[in-house]
DNA sequence: CGGTAGGTTGATCGCCTTCAAATCGTGTGG
DNA sequence: CCACACGATTTGAAGGCGATCAACCTACCG
């Protein structure tokens, strides 16, 4: 019997419908970490020896290339699995896991996934459905890669981090955790420079506000407009 | 019992290991088809009513944009399966697969999917190293396409195509279906202005030749040394 | 309070898109 | 079988978006 209680997870989407029984069989063998920010959780080619679950906090993911140059894959909110090997079939992290900001994470040693899905097969089809929707996330992240505008790509990953890791303060919604430019080119494929010049753009007709790591939306639907094509 | 001889996917990477009384569950319940060259066997958006193996020939996959711009997902080869929207828990097709060339593929009602699984779990495991793989090489795009130029993104899909479409014919290897300017210009995010002009510049320096949808390579290493980073 | 990571802003450059027009290949109907 | 039409390709010219180079500023941290 695990020593994490199972109201813990009890209430994350993807555990809806589970029985104590089964949440009890999922935290059986899982150990809960915290990791202060900036601290790596996993590195990309490292052999996978655990997989994950984001309890509070926000997890950045980072890919490097062959020659070197990084870029960022996505944030992990809590209620999300990370670091998913098993699942995929492959026995090295393909990215790097870095604490955005102080986080508490349960994990399973990588032995522990194929009896788990064995145990609890509702997950494993939960698992697929992850999956799947990650793969059309990636191939919507592509689509803009190719089709759209710097500006237009920079407003649709805004919207997206205020959607799923924004809090509302007022009229504004800020983004939860600390993220600089150099964050938000490297997920939208441009330079740093780029994005501070857009934002700066944007802060001076009242759309964001922005300081050291921080970005906070004061015009959500000026920005929508933005991410939309137009001229 | 199926209409279907199991000899026919039995060779298949997918299916090795596979005991004959397996292979005949697979093919269960499946037709098998003829698509001419151009004829769409899915649409984007339209409701998934089946999914489906390609047995010879070659399949064009592609999405288009909210604002009606279209992209090149991939291209099939003979031994995968596509169009398995049930596997990800979503019932519109995400993309338009069509005939890049005459070709003959197996089909299943939708509703076989997850029979089949239970009856064959060892598939369900193939299937989910597929999906891992394929979300792989989705990031792997992302990542040309926001590292790389032009040239080096189009080197990569020859060099792709070539490998997993390719024919060795004397000193070259062709592309074994017809393919445009405009399909490369759709698959690495370029006009086909710029896939022309890079493809004549390859020509004039015999590293590839090409005519009306054709283009085979023929040489290879220099090819290989472009798709490097360099300059 | 000094050092440093993060951010701003200007100037220039080049790749790629856009616009435009000509040419080539292929299949088809008369 | 040839002429024609249309899709595919090539090539030129111009222009712009974003990268690159460069310098400076500013907030936080020890």
């Amino acid at each position: 019997m695990s020593n994490i209680n199972h109201t813990l997870i009890a209430d994350f989407p993807v555990f809806e419908s589970f029985s104590t029984q089964e949440l009890n069989l999922v935290l059986n063998n899982a150990k809960s970490l915290r990791y202060p920010i900036g601290e790596i959780i996993f590195e990309q080619s490292a052999p996978a020896h655990s997989y994950f679950f984001l309890l509070h906090g926000h997890i950045r993911v980072t890919k490097i290339t062959p020659e070197g140059k990084q870029i960022g894959v996505r944030y992990i909110n809590p209620g999300e699995f990370f670091g998913i090997t098993e699942a995929i079939g492959i026995d090295r992290y393909p990215a790097t896991a870095t604490a955005a900001i102080d986080s508490i994470i349960l994990c399973w040693p990588s032995s522990n996934w194929h009896p788990l899905m064995k145990d609890v097969p509702k997950l494993a089809d939960k698992m697929l459905k992850i999956l799947g929707r990650k793969l059309q996330q990636t191939h919507t992240r592509i689509i803009e890669l190719t089709t759209q505008s710097s500006e237009q790509r920079i407003a649709n990953v805004l919207l997206d981090l205020s959607q799923n890791s924004g809090r509302q303060v007022g009229e504004n919604t800020e983004i939860t955790f600390p993220i600089s430019r150099q964050d938000i080119a490297e997920m939208t494929g441009n330079t740093l420079h780029t994005v501070s010049r857009i934002l700066s753009n944007w802060e001076s007709r009242s759309i964001v506000k922005s300081g050291r790591k921080r970005i906070s939306i004061t015009n959500l639907e000026a920005l929508k407009a933005l991410a939309q094509k137009n001229t």
